[in-house]
DNA sequence: AGCGGTGTCATTTTT
DNA sequence: TGACACCGCT
């Protein structure tokens, strides 16, 4: 078989590298999977490299599915045996799971057999930290707590670390919250998302044995998404590779968009520092997208510093321009959309079609302009089936009952379905347990011997214990799926369900029927119980992008990876895009360039950009003036096909057609929007059906009339505002009121420097809403300022 | 133990 | 707007 064929310069080149540390950087669209899957089976065909020698490792299950199926259609049926595609973590579970023994002399207490703690485990022991503390989330949201205690972690900071490090008390605290945040995991033998990359490091610091085997197995190591690698995946990738030195990274600095998440940039720049002899190459040729875009999207990239340079190229033609809208206000942009969405499906019906946005929030306008068209849309991100909170209790269950000390699982479960064991209660067995430093589990046990809790609460608790026991029995007497239907019978949680008269607990047993569904599978995969909670752990499967759909909303981070031929990227403006929050640090704006590079290049044939001149923030409030954000400035004017309406905010707002937008705004609401998002094809149907609608287009084979009121929001008219003067005043009037306009930074004596996101107000009163790095957004009062201007 | 009212707060999220 | 934690009531 020839794997050379059909490839350009370089590509070919990479394929052909055999031995040594490689490094590709891969341009959006140049082709890197091909690459990839190409170079194994060429390593495996013309090299003999037996298949199983060859380990690549990716992010998510999706891309790693994708590279497995790709290497295998290959390869064909040939019996050169399959090579290890994996994710990060994955490999990691099974690492620790067959040779992770040793650990347990530098780890107490660690056995094997560990649990793997999710996000939500990881929230709820969080909780219990502060419970045990005093504190609330006052003192720092979990989520922050959790992204910082994640950071320290990966870094090699310990608790103590953190505590002796600390400048301010904030940290001090949170060195405690950290120090029985790891406590909790240690005595339920857990490993969180980042314990399971650092654990594998420290197990092959550790022990030779180990390492030398995985060594000497691993004769070639692919490594995908490179730029998003973060230090402990780094250090793993380095020692597993550390004897044959056949390490090939691909990647594109560029594309790096979870420096937020511990992602370190560094990796793919200085990875010629840490491998000296490191071949370089570059894939620049782009086959996805037209000259236009790929030009537009080179162009904002470029003005980043933090990067090894690359310039993409193609052979295709130069295509439509970029079309840019500026609308009103997010209604207007998201009806904008709408609309042009309906034009192109006219015309092309089968080209599939993206709107992206940096923000969840975003997508609700949108959704609500798409529903008054009728169209069929998903809505990707959002809760994975593992997730959801009927599925992960009945998970729960099964892993108090597979490993009774993982005490966050027993809590979560421990009154639920309701059965008398209270809060009060609860407090009391976690207060025992904390004194004694015992699992929850071995805490019941001693405070039902000792008599301890009131006579109420002792039944119930001891109940529940029985019922628990009985159900553990039961474990591997029967196949695994009857053994979790039993589950769900003996606690009282169908019960619990069918008794629930609100809408939505038909389809949460839905969800249970579908989790049995799952472990009939796993069971006739001849997976166990452990083996199942290791999928339901890892493996978040959504059922989520569904390509037939023809048009998909989601956020540029979902995008990552993916094509449409026709993108919308919306909301671009000062604070939303790039957001507010990345402002006032050179880095995170650069990272937010790249994420808008990697949306720009998902369009294939056609993109747009759109932004809005008025933005509702939150909920009620009034619409607030917003700027364009400066990464439109940065598209080369020549490649930009304005379409706003030429009748903008500077004219007078036209009765008539106001009063035509008004009412059909009264009609969206009565009629269609009820306030709620739907992101599935059913609750779409069930939505139009409950309302006696024919279902949208796409989703019934009859196909629905378009319906006479979806009039067509040409040239949107704002309404006339009540206390601030339009926003034209911004951009024509030069520095009227002083010189504090949006955009500016200032110096603030408490909060320091800060980027001026709006201004509200004139003269003495004027309000700032300022950005300030650490503090968030503050509202300041103009005059108490100062002169304390720097630009 | 479970409810409803009130206050607070709002990125991005591969595993 | 809407998700949540908390409080006080029953």
């Amino acid at each position: 078989m020839d794997f050379l064929s059909g490839l350009n310069p370089q590509q070919r080149q990479a394929v052909e590298h055999v031995e040594g540390p490689l490094l590709l950087l891969a341009g959006a669209g140049s082709g890197k999977t091909r690459v990839i899957t190409h170079r194994i089976a060429h390593l495996v065909t013309a090299h003999r490299v037996p298949g199983p020698a060859v380990l690549a490792v990716t992010f998510t299950n999706k891309a790693a599915g994708e590279m497995r199926d790709r290497v295998e259609k290959l390869l064909g049926g040939a019996s050169y045996g399959l090579p290890e595609v994996s994710t990060f973590h994955s490999f990691c579970v099974r690492l620790l799971r067959r040779e992770g023994a040793p650990l347990a002399a530098i780890r107490p207490g660690f056995t094997t057999r560990f649990n793997i703690y999710d996000d939500d485990d990881q929230i709820a022991l969080l909780k219990q930290a502060y419970r045990a503390l005093g504190l609330d989330e006052k003192f720092m949201p979990y989520r922050t707590a959790l992204s910082r205690i994640s950071h320290a972690k990966s870094n090699h900071t310990a608790p103590e670390d953190m505590a002796r490090n600390a400048q301010d008390p904030l940290t001090q605290r949170l060195a405690s919250v950290y120090e029985r945040y790891e406590g909790g995991l240690r005595q339920a033998n857990a490993l969180d998302f980042d314990d399971l990359l650092l654990e594998a490091v420290r197990l092959l610091r550790h022990s030779a044995e180990v390492r030398d085997r995985l060594n000497w197995r691993i004769e070639f190591l692919m490594v995908d998404e490179y730029q998003d690698t973060n230090r402990s995946q780094y250090e793993l990738m380095r020692l597993v590779s550390q004897e044959r030195k056949n390490i090939c990274v691909v990647g594109d600095e560029d594309q790096s968009i979870y420096g937020w998440r511990g992602a370190d940039i560094r990796n793919i720049l200085d990875f010629e520092k840490d491998f000296p002899d490191a071949r370089v190459i570059r894939l620049e040729q782009n086959y996805r997208s037209t000259k236009n875009i790929l030009e537009a999207a080179s162009a904002v990239v470029a003005n980043n510093k933090e990067r090894k340079g690359k310039w993409l190229w193609t052979d295709s033609g130069e295509g439509d321009r970029i079309g840019l809208y500026e609308a009103l206000d997010g209604e207007n942009e998201a009806l904008w959309i709408a609309d042009t969405i309906e034009r192109h499906m006219d015309r092309n019906p089968d080209e599939r079609i993206a709107v992206l946005y940096r923000t969840n929030f975003q997508s609700r306008q949108i959704e609500e302009a798409l529903r008054r068209h009728r169209r069929r849309y998903i809505v990707v991100g959002g809760f994975s089936f593992y997730q959801r909170a009927e599925v992960k209790d009945i998970l729960c269950y099964l892993r108090a009952l597979a490993s009774p000390h993982d005490s966050i699982a027993l809590l979560r479960i421990l009154n639920v379905p309701a059965r008398g064991i209270g809060k009060t209660t609860i407090e009391q067995i976690e207060a025992q347990a904390a004194q004694n430093q015992l699992s929850l589990w071995d805490a019941i046990a001693r405070m039902l011997e000792e008599g301890a809790l009131p006579g109420r609460a002792e039944a119930a608790v001891g109940a529940f214990r029985r019922m628990m026991e009985e159900l553990a029995g039961e474990s591997g007497a029967k196949p695994l799926n009857d053994f979790v239907r039993g589950v769900m019978e003996r606690s009282g949680y169908e019960k619990m369900l069918a008794a629930d008269e609100s809408p939505d607990a038909e389809s949460r047993m839905e969800n249970l029927n579908e989790l049995v569904n799952a472990a009939a599978e796993a069971a006739e995969r001849g997976e166990t119980l452990a083996d199942f909670l290791d999928h339901a752990a890892l493996v978040a499967d959504a059922d989520q992008v569904d390509e037939r759909a023809p048009v998909s909303l989601l956020t540029v981070h979902n995008a990552k990876g993916l094509e449409f031929p026709v993108v919308f990227l919306a909301g671009l403006e000062e604070g939303l895009f790039p957001h507010s929050r990345s402002l006032n640090s050179e880095s995170m704006l650069e990272e937010e360039r790249r994420l808008c590079y990697v949306g720009m290049t998902r369009a294939q044939k056609k993109l747009y950009l759109s932004c809005a001149r008025y933005r509702r923030r939150f909920g009620g409030g009034p619409a607030e003036p917003s700027l364009r954000s400066r990464f439109l400035r940065e598209v080369p004017a020549t490649l930009v096909e304005k379409l706003s309406p030429s009748r903008g905010i500077e004219s007078t707002p036209q009765v008539d057609l106001y009063a035509e937008q008004h009412e059909v705004r009264e009609a969206v609401k009565k009629n269609l929007y009820t306030g709620k998002t739907y992101n599935s094809v059913d609750n779409i149907k069930q939505f139009f059906a409950e309302r006696g609608m024919p279902a949208p287009r796409g989703l019934e084979q009859p196909q629905a009339p378009r319906p006479p009121q979806a009039a067509q929001p040409s040239a949107p008219v704002y309404p006339p505002r009540k206390e601030t003067p339009p926003p034209v005043a911004r951009q024509t009037r030069p520095a009227a009121a002083k010189r504090l306009a949006a955009g500016a930074t200032i110096t603030h004596p408490k909060y320091g420097r800060g980027t001026i996101l709006r201004r509200e107000g004139d003269g003495d009163d004027a309000k700032l809403t300022v950005s300030f790095p650490g503090y968030g957004l503050k509202k300041i009062v103009e005059r108490f300022l100062g002169q304390k201007i720097e630009e």
